[in-house]
DNA sequence: CAGGCACATTTAACGTGTTAATTTAAACGA
DNA sequence: TCGTTTAAATTAACACGTTAAATGTGCCTG
């Protein structure tokens, strides 16, 4: 993360936030919980990074009209335009990054910890 | 660590502490900045650490007289007693892990970690 | 349909990671 | 020797991980 961190304290949000951008702009309009499973956060992170996105106004937090103890999550035209500005400096980065590891060696790597993971989880 | 997480609260120590006390069970008497670098912490985090547990007794935290700038920290008696009680259930949960994913394959995988950290390494 | 249970989210409290600024002491140079 | 620079720790500020408690809503049984 150390190769990223400075491109993101320039556009200042921290990973966590990027993380939950990242994924919003793939699935956009996700409840709560799963945009929190999906950016690998804990609920009361994802409560807290929400009201700052918000505040920054570049999501916007619903609720469900179906199950009102659901909140809906999605990205204004602000938002996206964010992470049309920021993804493809992060984009090359990881390029970088890639370029110097192998991406071979990268996949395989996540695969054994994967499947580490997998084999001692308790639960989910 | 969610297997080793509930025996350190037992305790009432954090992660983070224990990696401390059990650095200091090896080598005793560091100045701060070996210490931080061996518990794999960085120094703003351990000087709140010490602070935490000096006034619990298990460490004494004292000034070089060689070089002022330098903090020494040593394990009092009531910590050796204390790492004397907790080591060994924790040894007990390591091996339990390494019963079930096997030596080998935890060898392989940390040495693969070192040597992608290595390469990366920009400075040390 | 009322009361209790289950679920999703939020709030609270504490400790750590991270960066920057501050303090204090050592080392160095004119 | 004095003033400047470097170095080690600490302090400060902010965000997240973690756990537990609190809120609020849906669901289900009696």
């Amino acid at each position: 993360m150390r190769r990223f961190r400075p491109m993101l304290l320039d556009h200042e949000v921290t990973e966590q936030q990027w993380r939950v951008l990242r994924v919003l702009s793939e699935f956009d309009g996700m409840d709560a919980g799963d945009l929190a499973e999906h950016a690998c956060i804990l609920a009361p992170s994802l409560s807290r990074i929400s009201k700052a996105l918000e505040a920054r106004g570049l999501i916007l937090v619903s609720r469900d009209p179906v199950d009102g103890r659901r909140s809906i999550i999605r990205l204004t035209q602000q938002g996206f335009d964010f992470i049309r500005v920021v993804a493809p400096i992060s984009g090359q980065i990881y390029a970088e990054l890639e370029g110097k590891v192998g991406r071979e060696r990268i996949e395989t790597l996540l695969d054994e910890l994967d499947a580490l993971i997998l084999e001692l989880a308790p639960e989910k």
